[in-house]
RNA sequence: AGUCUCUUAGCUCAGUUGGUUAGAGCGCUACACUGAUAAUGUAGAGGUCUCCAGUUCAAAUCUGGAAGGGACUACCA
């Protein structure tokens, strides 16, 4: 006969290396996929992990989410295909490289050959690929590992290069000078993401300039030298780089900004100046208290400082005396347009070289007044908002400094001067201050001072980056932008905010995507481009590129040889290929390699080979677009945003039509994990500790997947305790009786409406859930699947079905109401094992093993290849749960009230008394009072429905529905009804209406407005919760005292069998020593006790000489139990 | 600096369309139960729902503001 396994302990890790095994001996993983040959696809992507670092906690969240999505479709009847892939390229790999071989950028190609470096980049890249494989193995994530994508592969950058060409030909690709961040130093472009190393921000101390530029006198500006009545009007701008001031092309303003003209002195040469700022800003120049001052003996004072002995520090002093005067006040967008003359004129820096018109006024939207003066100079070589702003207005741009960061030969005395210390010269004097000290000399500063501030360093070098503009390819994601907002409004995104919020915005403020890197180990950007510039080639395939280098040998006179299956797409060997223009001259490839994220943003297609390979499972209409992908928030603007953008641009389509975004996983004090800090959790450790599926079970379960996370190894502890623990008790419970009674679901299964109360409730209960879990899960709402099983496995099974439920496995025969226990409960556990499937896939495997190869009732032969259980409508009675919801408040105020009188619950007593007000609770009640009676030992349920006045009422508004009809006199009528009597409130239950008197008005008020308990029956012990009251009967009988003696002596009897290891089933002979007062009981209920312990007889003796003693009410008693053979 | 997000018991979290005693688990304290026993139950203590203002008869819930935590994007005169 088959036995269910029972256990001596639960060891969840041991459980987890069992069914590996397993799934492996049985390729469970594959075939889940293979037995869905045929149904409806449902479309999945693996984000690919970059396997050069090691695997965090923080994946195996992600990864929980996205194997549990999958695991749930799988159930429900869809064909899930899980490629995993490995993002290969990029940064990180080769700062990983160059760390490694002690060498920098600018040593590649020197110290260490282009070649051999990205072959040390392909090996470097899968180092910890086996540590990801057994991670992924270990958290039970099931994902195709055997046929990974691998973004270096030829065939993938074969698509990647289709992608391109396809973006070429819709225009959509373009080169462009964009300004990005630049070390001279290092004489390199560093991306975001090294800009975004630790350290790199560093506070300095930078010379800054409130620079004066003078404005042209015209017709435009003429309302300014009205009022000024002089020539001196000046523009006033701050800079904290004083060194773009010769590349200034235009002053900046915010169209709704106020301005002032205000008239004044300039604190170095105290002349009389009209100077420009925005009103809001004035006080930080000039102090309030000298507004309107006497200019005239100002000059006096001057006149007399100047010439004399104490010459400067006398000035010090009287500048804080500087008065000054609004002229006038006007709008930002009153003075675009007007002229300036050049700050700092040089041979280099002529209107010519600038290439447009500049020195001119102009509108920008980045403009604020929170510091600075509300201009802003605006030098379009060097700040990214100086670009976008000076080429819509035509400024022009003016480069002043090269790219090993010094002047420029044609910047006059400046000419050659490095404007920081880039290379550490000793005697570097500060460009900055030269330049300051000449503004002021001539007139043109207003203000110089030092002012510390964080400015971005390079990472390697420690200098501080400059913005350079730097020539570059980009993609003209602003071409499609409102399309990608629409479209982006039919994804479902998790959480909601997400998406509209973050993603949203993000979209709504795009720039065009800067696609080139200046690396060495990436995709090649497949452009080649003729000497002059004037001719492009993208080409988008390898039979196009072996075509060109073809024509290239024909018309060039090359012999240049490459075969398919030795090419390499990557450096070097794709800059070795020269391609031939329609003229016949040579072109050469672009230097660039593309950013990384377009490779992982292109992996719907590329993981396919999309559109060289076209047989049945690279279908690109199997593949695309996915029904679902996860990863964590950081990845909103990152591959959310690249596969997003590359979908609309390629197909016009999204690329996923649900996303979950999930949060960062935080230490339990609540701080981001860091290698710094230290905090970092081990995800080996944790598993291997406490086994992967309570650390699954504990991150779905303890927040939304989109809510950060503070992850405590003591919450897993809980998890494990509280529900795998609980499943395992009653487990045990079920397998120990079942297989007593060789229970193996042989009998037929036994119609529900033959099955007790308790039965029908709890299969309500299960279908209710299976219904609940079901939604959520569709609903992408993991959380609240998990917490609902973990509510019906505490609540309803273990405590209340199980607790109440005990005695019908170990009591009786083989007979019906016992089958229909076991039944019952093999298929909540059955039921259960099917739900938590997705969630904690080992456990559920393994309790649906233990359950399933005894009674075989699903071939299947493990639970991922089943399917989802169904909820069974039938099942599910409301009443039912209602009622039963009623008796767990009926007993637990029952068991409260005993509490509070200090009566054990094994003393039975005669009654409790529910008042009610209607027949429907009556009813409800009576079908479950057994249950009620056996639970807290009560003889007898009485109803009162009296209206005598025998019970107290309590009248409360029901703020709802009066509030609606009351408004404003809500207050004085609520107050009003908590003040009626006893007769009032008779009346109104009565009549089902009542008047009351407010302030001289008659108000009406129906039995729906209000809500009258049953608050007290005077001289009961009662006790009541919402609307439930409970008065219970506390008179013991002697009758009653007798039986609680016998189940006193029932127990200690129990407990004695118990310890002494007799089984279950022993037959025993008692003696219990006379005591007289038990007498009674002893001998009442005999075959009672002797029922219950299994007894052949139970006598009472004189004397016992060598018994137990045992305590029953307060009185020793002696006893002797010998087993009857 | 901007955008988003969060703030409820010692800890981790619920809290429906606003409705008057704000819940659960863990932890703590006390007690009970004892053919599930390394299990289980009951009760108790524990809250200015971060703060301020507004809307409303009524605010944990809606609006505005502030503070603090977190994330992302920037670092800009």
């Amino acid at each position: 006969m088959n036995k269910y396994k029972e256990f001596k302990g639960l060891n969840m890790p041991s459980i987890e290396q069992e069914i590996i095994a397993k799934w492996k001996s049985e390729h469970c993983f594959e075939e889940s996929i293979s037995t869905r040959e045929g149904s409806e696809p449902f479309v999945f992507y693996e984000g690919p992990p970059s396997a050069n670092g090691m695997p965090g906690i923080h994946h195996v969240i992600s990864r929980t989410l996205k194997d549990l999505v999958c695991r749930y479709k799988t159930m429900k009847g869809y064909q899930v295909q899980r490629k995993a892939g490995w993002d290969t390229h990029g940064l990180p790999v080769e700062l990983f490289v160059e760390k490694e071989l002690g060498i920098t950028k600018e040593d590649i190609g020197k110290k260490i050959s282009i070649e051999d470096y990205n072959k040390k980049c392909r090996e470097v890249v899968m180092r910890y690929k086996d540590k990801w494989e057994d991670i992924t193995e270990k958290m039970g994530y099931w994902v195709d590992m055997t046929q990974p994508y691998i973004t270096f592969d030829n065939e993938y950058i074969e698509t990647l290069w289709w992608a391109l060409k396809e973006l070429f030909t819709k225009d959509l690709l373009y080169k462009s000078v964009s300004i990005q961040p630049y070390s001279p130093a290092a004489g390199t472009g560093l991306s975001s993401h090294e800009l975004n190393q630790p350290g790199t921000y560093k506070e300095v101390k930078d010379t800054t300039i409130v620079a004066m530029f003078k404005a042209i006198n015209d017709n435009n500006s003429q309302f300014l030298f009205d009022p000024a009545e002089s020539s001196n009007v000046y523009f006033m701008a701050w800079t904290t780089t004083p060194w773009t001031l010769p590349s200034n092309c235009g002053l900046t303003v915010g169209a709704n900004i106020e301005y002032v003209l205000v008239k004044t002195f300039n604190p170095y040469t105290h002349q009389l100046i009209n100077i420009i700022l925005a009103k809001n800003l004035v006080g930080k120049y000039l102090k309030e208290e000298n507004h309107n001052g006497d200019f005239e003996s100002y000059i006096t004072k001057i006149n007399s400082i100047i010439g004399s002995e104490e010459h400067s520090s006398h000035l010090v002093n009287i500048v804080k005396e500087v008065p000054w005067l609004i002229l006038s006040q006007f709008k930002g967008i009153d003075i675009v347009g007007l002229r300036y003359e050049q700050l700092l004129p040089f041979d280099g820096n002529t209107a010519e070289i600038a290439g447009g018109d500049p020195w001119r006024v102009i509108a920008g939207d980045f403009v604020t007044t929170e510091d600075g003066t509300g201009i802003v100079h605006t030098a379009p070589a060097f700040g990214a908002d100086d670009f976008k702003v000076g080429k819509a207005n035509g400024i022009g741009i003016l480069t002043m400094v090269d790219k090993q960061g010094k002047f420029n030969d044609n910047t006059g005395e400046f000419s050659g001067r490095y404007v920081k210390n880039y290379k550490n010269d000793p005697d570097y004097k500060d460009v900055d201050v030269d330049i300051a000290v000449k503004l002021k000399l001539s007139g043109n500063a207003f203000k110089i001072e030092k002012y510390a501030h964080t400015y971005p360093h390079c990472w390697r070098t420690d200098k501080p980056i400059i913005y350079y503009p730097l020539d570059a390819w980009f993609i003209r994601t602003t071409a499609v932008k409102s399309r990608m907002i629409e479209l982006n409004k039919t994804i479902n995104w998790k959480p909601k905010a997400t998406g509209e919020g973050r993603f949203g915005n993000w979209l709504e403020n795009m720039v065009d995507w800067n696609l080139s890197r200046s690396r060495y180990w990436g995709t090649p950007l497949p452009v080649w481009v003729s000497e002059n510039g004037d001719e492009h080639k993208c080409i988008g395939s390898i039979d196009e590129l072996l075509k060109e280098i073809e024509n290239a040998n024909t018309k060039l006179g090359m012999n240049q040889f490459f075969d398919r299956s030795t090419l390499d797409l990557h450096k070097p060997y794709v800059d070795q290929i020269i391609l031939a223009s329609t003229k016949g001259e040579p072109m050469r490839r672009e230097p660039d390699l593309i950013d990384v994220w377009f490779d992982s943003g292109a992996m719907p297609y590329a993981q396919i080979h999309y559109p060289f390979e076209l047989d049945e499972n690279k279908n690109i209409n199997k593949n695309f677009p996915a029904d679902f992908i996860a990863e964590g928030v950081d990845q909103t603007r990152g591959w959310f945003y690249t596969l997003h953008a590359l979908s609309v641009m390629l197909f016009d389509s999204v690329a996923y039509k649900t996303v979950v975004s999930n949060g960062l996983v935080l230490d339990k004090a609540g701080n981001k994990m860091s290698k710094r800090l230290g905090n970092v959790i081990d995800p080996f450790e944790t598993i291997e500790k406490y086994s992967a599926d309570a650390t699954r079970w504990y991150l779905i379960t303890n927040t939304s997947p989109w809510d950060s996370l503070r992850f405590d190894t003591e919450g897993i502890k809980e998890v494990q305790r509280k529900y795998f623990g609980t499943l395992y008790n009653t487990y045990q419970f079920f397998a120990l009786y079942a297989n007593l009674d060789n229970f193996t679901f042989d009998e037929n299964y036994i119609p529900v409406d033959d099955r007790q109360e308790i039965d029908r409730w709890i299969l309500s209960v299960l279908n209710t859930l299976v219904k609940n879990v079901t939604n959520y899960l569709n609903d992408y709402e993991p959380t609240q699947a998990a917490r609902a099983m973990e509510y019906f496995l505490d609540e309803q099974l273990s405590n209340w079905y199980v607790r109440l439920c005990r005695r019908r496995f170990w009591k009786g025969e083989y007979e019906h109401d016992k089958i229909c226990a076991y039944q019952t409960l093999y298929e909540c556990i059955e039921t259960l094992a099917y739900l938590m499937a997705p969630v904690s896939p080992f456990y559920a495997d393994w309790l649906y093993r233990n359950l399933n190869e005894v009674t075989n009732r699903n071939e299947s032969k493990s639970v991922h290849l089943a399917d989802f259980p169904q909820v069974d409508e039938t099942c599910i009675d409301i009443d039912l749960e209602n009622r039963m919801t009623l008796a767990q408040d009926i007993s637990s105020l029952v068991l409260s009230l005993r509490k509070k009188l200090n009566i054990k619950v094994r003393q039975p007593l005669h009654k409790i008394i529910i008042p009610v007000n209607n027949s429907d609770i009556i009813n409800q009640i009576s079908k479950v009072e057994e249950l009620i009676k056996n639970e807290v030992n009560i003889k007898e349920i009485e109803y009162l429905t009296d209206s005598q006045g025998f019970i107290k009422k309590k009248i409360k508004p029901n703020f709802k529905s009066l509030g609606a009809k009351m408004g404003a006199k809500m207050k004085q009528v609520a107050a009003a009804i908590q003040q009626m009597n006893q007769e009032e409130i008779n009346s109104l239950e009565n009549k089902k209406t009542y008047t009351l008197k407010i302030n001289d008005e008659n108000i009406e008020i129906s039995i729906d407005d209000v809500e009258i308990i049953a608050e007290d029956i005077p001289g009961w012990s009662v006790a009541n919760k919402d609307s439930l009251t409970i008065a219970l009967d506390i008179i013991v009988t002697p009758q009653l005292l007798e039986e609680g003696i016998a189940r006193e002596i029932i127990n200690r009897i129990q407990r004695i069998r118990k310890e002494t290891g007799f089984e279950v089933n022993d037959r025993i002979n008692v003696e219990i020593e006379e005591y007289e007062p038990f007498n009674n009981a002893i001998i009442n209920y005999n075959n009672y006790i002797c029922a219950e312990i299994i007894a052949d007889s139970l006598k009472i003796v004189t004397l016992i000489s060598n018994g137990t003693d045992i305590e029953v009410n307060d009185s020793l008693i002696k006893i002797l139990i010998s087993k009857n053979i």
